[in-house]
DNA sequence: TCCAGATGTAGCGCATCACGTGACAGAGGG
DNA sequence: CCCTCTGTCACGTGATGCGCTACATCTGGA
C-alpha cells in the first residue's frame, strides 16, 4: 500500500519519509511490515504527507482489527444475547450519525 | 447513543447489559461516560447485542480519536511538507481499498 | 576494493490505556 | 430500612505504540 505505490510516486525511501514525519525510522518501519498499527496520529501525518484521507488509512487498520476481535472473541460472542432492534431506529441512527 | 437510544429500547440497565456483554460494569460506564474508548472488542460485543454494525460504533471512536490527534499534531504537521499525488492514483487507491 | 547510505531486525525502557477488581457514596423503590 | 442501580475513585496488570541503540546485510559510487 504506502511503500508500494506512494512512496514510489513521492520518490521517497523509508528513512526520508521517517524524517519528514517527523518520526523514528523503525516507526514507519514497523508500520510498513505491519508488526505496529496506524494509529490516529500517524494517519494523521500521513495524510498531510501525501494527501489521502486520514480516515482512509484508520479504515484500513480499523477493518483489519475488527476482524481479529472477531476471531479472538468468537465464542465468547456466541453467549451474548442478540437481541432485536426496531429497524426503524436502526436506520434512523445510522442517518443520523452515519458517514456521508 | 447507547445510553440514550439503544439501552431503553432493550429495557436493559447498565449493570445488566455488562453482565451480558460479559465485562465489568465499571468498563461499560467507562464506555459510556466517554472516560474510555470503544475499542475492536467493545465494537464486536455490542454489534452481537443490538445488531447495530460493528464498524459504525469503531467509525463514532474513529472520529473522535482523529480529531484529537489532528489537533494535537497541529504544530507538528505544520512541518510536515505536502507532496503531490496525481489523482488519477489517489482515486485508484481509494477505488481499490475504499468502503463501499 | 572500499565505504557511505538505506534497510531489516532485535532488544530495552518508557508512557499510555483498556480492563478487572475492590471499595465507597448517593438515589430510588419495595 | 434495605436492596439495587449507578457514579466515581484507586490500584494493579497486560498490551502496545514509540524512541533509542546496536548489529547485519545490501547496493551504488568513488
Amino acid at each position: 500500500m504506502l511503500r508500494n505505490w506512494v512512496l514510489p510516486e513521492l520518490r521517497l525511501t523509508v528513512t526520508q519519509t521517517a524524517q519528514e514525519l517527523e518520526i523514528a525510522r523503525q516507526t514507519l518501519h514497523r508500520v510498513l511490515a505491519g508488526k505496529a498499527a496506524v494509529t490516529p496520529e500517524m494517519a494523521a501525518r500521513l495524510a498531510r504527507l501525501c494527501g489521502m484521507p486520514a480516515h482512509f488509512w484508520l479504515d484500513l487498520q480499523l477493518a483489519h482489527d475488527l476482524w481479529h476481535a472477531q476471531h479472538a472473541l468468537a465464542d465468547t460472542l456466541e453467549r451474548i444475547p442478540v437481541h432485536a432492534l426496531p429497524d426503524t431506529l436502526k436506520t434512523d441512527i445510522l442517518t443520523r450519525h452515519g458517514r456521508t
